[in-house]
DNA sequence: CGGGAAATAT
DNA sequence: GATATTTCCC
């Protein structure tokens, strides 16, 4: 018989059936019950859902052993055995797996057969009880995750209490300590992160901005890490979406604000001034994560970003020398990473993207402008819409309105100029598309990028797009209010994952990978902005503040997504400056109370 | 039990 | 090759 390329499991089984009568035993990673029991009727001895434990292989051995004694007693029985399968209707994979409720994630993958010399299947069960299934950590799983943790408090979080909040079936104690582990990490990069921002806000004058670079992406890189992975189990979903933004909205501020007073984050170690009030709000997390996140999906790109920052540097510099923004400075670096693919499209703008336009308008302001560039790309729909969703909303909702007047501001904006965002969006796209890598990078790494630049583009669905873009106004609008914001912010945080993740599927995912990936054009751009004008004088504390606290995250990605209005419009300088206009206000309002805290950094610092 | 880190699985 | 989870150990 001939085994080729392109025959599939099911053939191969019938041919070695035929040809060799040998027992085979399925081995695959789809548990489908149909497959299986396609396998079987092919003739397999049994059908093994990968991963296959090591119990089941040892059972198999074991009934080896028994069909040699049975077959010597009745032959019956091991005919049955090797030729049909039907007898060996008990070995269905689908048994094995299942303890829990949750069982087999489901992975489409191919599915394999090896066959084996002899044996039979039925006692794989027995054994597979021994399997134990890998937890996925969905976002749903992670939204409950996140609100026990909430709930109890970072600091009286432990994986028992957690788990019996989040009131799961299927996962262990063990399983929750370990996700709590990852969690932890997560929390300390941000916080991190936001310190790294706040000294280098404070160093103002002289830092090197590689070096502030270099920590934003770490951070970031981490984030993304996270919430990539989580990203991909969810993709599927948009439900998912909803409940887990619910849960995390309901924890929420309340309990981020819990988080902070009690602060208790162990910094690790660099930033550790900072660390206090800002482990704290890592801890917070959600306020800063957003941020974070938005980094993290850039991270891949980040040397290209670098590069183009540098060119552009000189802008770049002094802003970090003011100090404006670090936060936004680092989030752009962040964005930067992860923009590679946008990177290559900066490069491509570059000359235009670089400076001039960004310089001009405000940072904020432009994001805003950028969001609502998007939208108006999208089209209005996003007015249509439902907003984001109510998961958004969730924590959003008050801003909402504040948001929507922002928009509606922004939007006139836009339209003013809205014939650039249409083209910028194309434009963006066909950038991007060129390098496909975007795409490819997309499909491989996978989440992360397919954020921002695909959905925008192709995005077909408009919803999508809107939601983003909303969101991002959002956000912008919120900067005013640090506490919306933050609470806003933590809902994604807790999403964290959620959002990344989700953004193939989601708005929201939409929202935040595009953004990033805009942003990360965005965020440079914006920092120049800032430094031509706005930035200097009240930049700071204000810039400040909200790097610290949530804010930033916001801002960030509504620089971002500014940027990469600017980048796709570059030549709307016009429109860039409306926004710019409008965005200044909203900044400087919110942070009042994260000044405080901010301040407090700084000193520390 | 909780946390950290090595070992694995994806 | 890197990350997510699991497992092991203190």
């Amino acid at each position: 018989m001939c085994i080729c390329q392109d025959m599939d499991g099911f053939k191969l089984l019938e041919l070695v059936g035929l040809e060799m009568d040998l027992p085979v035993i399925m081995l695959s990673a789809n548990s489908d019950t149909k497959l299986v029991m396609k396998g079987i009727t092919h003739g397999a001895c049994d059908y093994l859902v990968k991963p296959v434990r090591i119990e089941e292989l040892r059972n198999i051995w074991q009934h080896v052993l028994r069909r040699k004694k049975f077959d010597s007693k009745s032959p019956t029985v091991d005919e049955a055995c090797q030729g049909n399968g039907k007898s060996l209707k008990e070995s269905e994979p689908t048994g094995n797996e299942d303890k829990n409720g949750k069982v087999n994630r489901k992975r489409k993958d191919e599915e394999e057969e090896e066959e084996e010399d002899e044996e039979n299947g039925e006692e794989n069960e027995d054994l597979a009880t021994q399997k134990k299934p890998r937890v996925v950590w969905s976002i749903e799983l992670h939204g409950k995750f996140v609100a026990a943790v909430n709930q109890l408090g970072i600091e009286k979080a432990v994986p028992k209490r957690i788990l019996d909040l989040m009131n799961v079936e299927g996962i262990s104690r063990e399983n929750v300590a370990s996700h709590l582990q990852k969690y932890r990490l997560y929390l300390k990069r941000i916080s991190s992160m936001s310190s790294l921002q706040e000294n280098m806000v404070s160093a103002l004058g002289g830092w090197n901005s590689s070096s502030i670079r270099m920590n934003s992406l770490d951070g970031l890189g981490g984030f993304q890490t996270l919430s990539a992975r989580e990203t991909l189990p969810i993709s599927g979903l948009s439900s998912y979406q909803t409940s887990g933004m619910l849960g995390r909205l309901n924890s929420p501020s309340s309990i981020s604000l819990r988080n902070l007073s009690s602060s208790a984050l162990i910094q690790p170690s660099h930033t550790q001034t900072l660390s206090n009030s800002i482990a704290n709000l890592g801890k917070f997390r959600p306020v800063v994560s957003p941020a974070n996140q938005n980094a993290g999906l850039f991270q891949g790109i980040s040397a290209q970003l670098e590069l183009n920052q540098l060119q552009q540097s000189k802008r770049t510099s002094e802003m970090f020398d003011s100090g404006c923004d670090p936060t936004i400075f680092t989030s752009a670096s962040s964005l930067v990473d992860n923009i590679v693919p946008v990177g290559s499209l900066i490069n491509s703008l570059p000359s235009a993207s670089s400076n001039p336009l960004f310089l001009q308008g405000n940072p904020q302001q432009t994001l805003s402008g950028g969001v609502f560039g998007n939208q108006n790309s999208f089209k209005v729909n996003s007015l249509n819409s439902e907003p984001f969703n109510t998961g958004i909303s969730g924590s959003n909702f008050l801003s909402n309105g504040r948001c929507n007047e922002n928009w509606r501001s922004t939007i006139q904006v836009s339209k003013f100029s809205s014939n650039n965002p249409l083209s910028l969006s194309r434009t963006f796209n066909h950038d991007r598309l060129p390098p496909n890598g975007m795409r490819t990078n997309n499909s491989s790494s996978g989440l992360h990028i397919q954020i921002s630049p695909l959905d925008f583009s192709s995005t077909g669905t408009i919803s999508a797009p809107l939601e983003d873009s909303r969101e991002i106004q959002c956000q912008a609008g919120f900067i005013g209010d640090v506490q919306s914001m933050n609470q806003a912010t933590d809902e994604k945080w807790g999403d964290y994952k959620m959002d990344y993740t989700q953004n193939s599927n989601h708005i929201f995912n939409t929202s935040n990978t595009m953004v990033p990936p805009n942003g990360a054009v965005g965020p440079l751009s914006r920092m120049m902005d800032q430094h031509n004008g706005v930035c200097n004088g009240k930049i700071d504390s204000s810039l400040i503040s909200q790097s610290n606290s949530s804010p930033s995250p916001l801002v960030q990605l509504s620089e971002i997504e500014k940027s990469a209005t600017e980048l796709k419009t570059r030549s709307n300088e016009d429109y860039h400056l409306g926004q710019m206009k409008s965005q200044g206000g909203l900044v400087h309002n919110s942070y009042d109370s994260l000044d405080d805290l901010m301040n407090e950094m700084i000193s520390q610092v």
